[in-house]
DNA sequence: TTGTAAGCGTTATCAA
DNA sequence: TTGATAACGCTTACAA
């Protein structure tokens, strides 16, 4: 059933059926009404390709996702593509996701743009000097990054977290605990978010006069196995740290359990604090859960990215931009540093 | 830049371009070679759009995610996805991925095909009686199952792991250790593959003489949280179990923090068994690694379900099907009872 | 081997 | 308020 058919069984022109279906306001209000029962009757759907095509509107948002890469393709851009993903439904978009290896996507989001396949994109994991922001601007291809590069200057629309002072505020937790040789377990420093962080925790030790040293910090993708290793790491420190910053809840499930391969507790020995982007599949952190942690959801910045990148499509809008609080919530894995067993 | 613009440029035809763009053999090499460093140099790409609407074809297939279903928007479905995604890529397919609410899913199913807005879909997560395989083969969409329903009537194409084969080795290997109280911690038991993994854990018992008991068997989403409960409950039991199969690393993982939580550890006072679908942000199991595993890379099912649609949508051919066989890597969490401390 | 012309199913511009 | 008619940019008979 195309419009073709279904306006010469109404009797009407096609441009008539059409108007009607979309809501124009130059149709009758009854052959509206007639109209849009009929095509509900005939189960009549207009086909999208020729709709974007007589548009030029593809109604399709694109996600390109380098395929080698684990810091992007990891739980917690599930979580992300389903918030995005709710937004996009509501709003009548398609969502594109595309899997492409490192070296082709440059070219890719040429293609996507070129190919009229995407109104728009979201850009994932932000580098601290990312090329695809200047690459989309070039094109002028609409984008939403989630996240921030590190120049100030650039101009493009994002979304993301307080990560800088959320880290400086949770290290200002330890240290008010008593903490004064704290671990930062990080993600991979070129990837801005991080960068932030590390920032975030050595503002708060050096305003507490202490120096931030290399042997306490530790870089990388944020899987579990890393977190473990790197907590192994800094327990075989001559001195090893009293309390531990993890920039991913799935680090920190892996410090834990080097603590406890150590015959360590968390909050008794060692305190933590994670970064928590509430996975659901995890056990919950937070107030009295096992993970003091900041916490912030990343399906909530999905669709706040989707709704952004959407009003910029429609409303040939400006750049803007939102940065999302993440909220400290005290779980079990904190306590003073004179209420810890001493370590070690 | 159009085909109309490019080919007048090139003082051809559109068809002579088009055909010599797209490998038609009726073109001379040596307009084809022309045609197409021209093309490449004016960066031609051909409207996706338009494209589709005069072949008909979407070269599209779509992945229709429950928004509410923890147990498909979770971490499993990200690395099937990964895998689907490269072979869209290399085919020459979009990949079109629809959050929508449970009781939506059918007729976005059906909009999908009216609009023509996909060639296809995969059908992730079949219940034991999943009305989407009905739907579908009624409207005539191609589609491939990741997994099976249990009606053995049904016709229609899939991709799954041999669970209840691979559950009932996994009993008989905990058996032949000289474990005869056997907990089951498994995922719901209206999706297929629970189901079958129930009944190939049944069958080891029934085959050593044992009858299962409800009061050993759990059945529940598959998240962290869960496992732990489970674990817990299982403690609990006036006589507990000294081996428990895990549907999920991810149940796996909750039931050693009960464990831990109890002061007992895997292998030691309670074996182990996991069945892994080897998510790279988790820590390794298997050989040598922490957790006794049956594993099946969920990746690469998604790299054969995406295949086999493809071929079907190209081939107009008929259903296949595919059976992935788990192998068993024994870790540390798996010991002969008689090695066991004494449970509690 | 190349070209002409008719779709594909919409939306959008005019005119009535 | 409605209707012809021309795009939209490609593919594909059919002709040459």
């Amino acid at each position: 059933m195309n419009l073709k058919k279904l306006s010469s069984l109404l009797g009407l022109s096609q441009t008539t059926v059409s108007r009607a279906l979309n809501g124009y306001p130059e149709v009758s209000e009854a052959t509206r009404q007639r109209v849009a029962e009929f095509a509900r009757e005939m189960n009549y759907q207009p086909n999208r390709s020729a709709q974007r095509l007589a548009t030029g509107k593809s109604l399709t948002i694109g996600h390109v996702v380098p395929v080698a890469d684990h810091d992007m393709m990891n739980p917690h851009f599930i979580d992300f593509i389903a918030g995005a993903g709710e937004i996009y439904h509501r709003r009548g978009y398609d969502m594109l996701i595309s899997v492409v290896s490192e070296d082709e996507q440059n070219r890719f989001y040429e293609s996507l743009h070129r190919n009229k396949r995407v109104d728009g994109v979201i850009v994932h994991g932000p580098t601290v000097d990312d090329e695809r922001v200047r690459l989309l601007n070039a094109l002028g291809l609409p984008f939403v990054v989630h996240g921030r590069t590190k120049d100030p200057e650039e101009s493009y629309s994002w979304v993301d977290v307080n990560n800088e002072e959320v880290f400086e505020k949770a290290a200002e937790y330890l240290l008010s605990l008593g903490h004064r040789r704290i671990g930062l377990i990080n993600g991979w420093e070129f990837m801005t978010f991080a960068e932030r962080r590390r920032a975030g925790y050595e503002r708060a030790l050096r305003k507490n006069g202490i120096k931030p040293v290399p042997e306490l910090m530790y870089s990388n993708e944020m899987i579990e196995p890393n977190g473990h290793a790197a907590m192994l790491a800094l327990l075989d420190l001559r001195d090893t740290p009293t309390a531990v910053l993890c920039s991913s809840v799935l680090t920190a499930m892996g410090a834990i359990r080097a603590l406890r391969d150590r015959g360590l507790r968390p909050g008794d020995d060692v305190s933590m604090i994670g970064f928590d982007d509430c996975l659901s599949f995890l056990p919950s952190t937070g107030d009295g859960g096992l993970l003091t942690a900041y916490r912030s959801g990343i399906r909530l910045a999905g669709r706040q990215c989707a709704d952004m990148l959407i009003d910029q499509i429609e409303g040939g809008g400006d750049n803007a931009s939102l940065l999302l609080n993440a909220e400290l919530s005290v779980g079990k894995s904190t306590r003073p540093l004179e209420c810890a067993t001493a370590a070690l």
